[in-house]
DNA sequence: ACAAAAGTGTTGCATATACACCCATGG
DNA sequence: CCATGGGTGTATATGCAACACTTTTGT
């Protein structure tokens, strides 16, 4: 392997994160405003090069943290980006990741050395995204949307325990479509993803509602 | 984005193929021998470095016509390799994948510039891999006994037409286990995986057998 | 006639869907 | 007493698993 090849010298490795929340029944996504060339002023997902001490796993998480302050995510890689010409500064892969969190959690950065804003976007309202990453955030989207019932993907969405109708419409607003409450619960309880605690929420002019919590 | 920047640089991109096909019954594996240092003498997956004017899957589908001089093959990602001490030369990223095809097409070399030997490995005769290549096999044949059910990933492996004898004997060598044979058929049948062809195979000493072709 | 290979159908079980009424609360 | 929100069960349909006998052919 001689690293000075042409034909395969200057290479990058990057990751990319499509992180998502839902805030008042509403499906948004974190973007961030580039304040450089390439693409400047242009809104992307957070990302970053991976470091040659890291794998892709951990420079996600790191640059989760340098974004958001946040540590603590459940995220998954779900595609790579490998065209050539993704990048105009060098050739470059991305290794892509989906996650979601409670977005009152994010004490984000306005600006940052490489960036001008940062800010949710509800998913119907998505910029043009520089970088392939209108690509990338459309096939997160396809991603989340097929594990959203086989995996705790959501678990850092809501505190520890959480009501079942606040989850149920978490689940409707990430589908963008009515699910029937009934067959709801059953599903998430039959296949273990969700335990009911024993506890209530109290709410003043509602219902007491049960408290649930992911396995 | 500045290259020459130690954190990131000198990074490298590679692929790797699990090449898998059914032989006598038999579930093997395409391995080749290195000639070189690093892990002069071990085998190894079917892989190598993405040029920069190449995705990963055309840099994969490239590596498999230099090494088998095959190009219709169906092959999927499956996952990626990233620890960064995973290769001694640089740092280096694989991105892997699976396929399977008809082992009589491949007229292989023996000998070429990096390899000493080729050659077809039953899976439970498995040697020592070099590199990270043992996980990357293992995860590859997870992935395809996942998947198996789900796509013509063994479209490659017979011709054009095929009876349901042979490829159900594929799937139970693959799987390592018994399948029922009238569930077999129903299913392939029902997920519109296979198509009768109204055509029957006559063997000697034999019932005639109805030919199936992948859809 | 029998051994080897290929063809075929039914039943039960588990999972997913469709669907409607009761209860608690605050106004 | 009614509107809102939360809780619950049953009946149907669909997908998967278990299971045994008949037909053809060559010896």
């Amino acid at each position: 392997m001689d690293i000075s090849n042409p034909l395969y010298k200057n290479q990058g490795i990057h990751v990319a994160l499509a992180l998502f929340t839902v805030e008042n029944g509403r499906f948004k996504v974190f973007l961030i405003q580039r304040k450089n060339q390439p693409y400047k002023d242009k809104w992307i997902l957070i990302g970053g090069a991976c470091y040659n001490n890291e794998d892709t796993e951990t420079a996600m998480k790191r640059e989760m943290f340098e974004k958001t302050g946040i540590k603590d995510v459940n995220f998954q890689m779900f595609n790579i980006y490998s065209r050539p010409d993704r990048s105009p500064v060098c050739r470059m892969l991305a290794v892509a990741y989906v996650g979601v969190i409670d977005c009152k959690r994010v004490e984000y950065l306005r600006e940052t050395l490489k960036t001008q804003d940062a800010d949710w976007f509800p998913i119907d309202k998505i910029p043009e995204l520089g970088y392939d990453h209108t690509e990338i955030l459309g096939d997160a989207i396809e991603y989340l949307k097929e594990k959203i019932f086989d995996s705790a993907i959501l678990k850092h969405l809501f505190p520890k325990y959480f009501t079942l109708p606040d989850l149920h419409g978490a689940y409707e607003s990430i589908l963008n479509k009515k699910l029937d409450r009934r067959n709801f619960r059953k599903r998430l309880l039959l296949q273990n993803i969700i335990e009911d605690t024993g506890m209530v929420q109290e709410v003043a002019g509602k219902k007491t509602a049960k408290l649930y919590k992911f396995l």
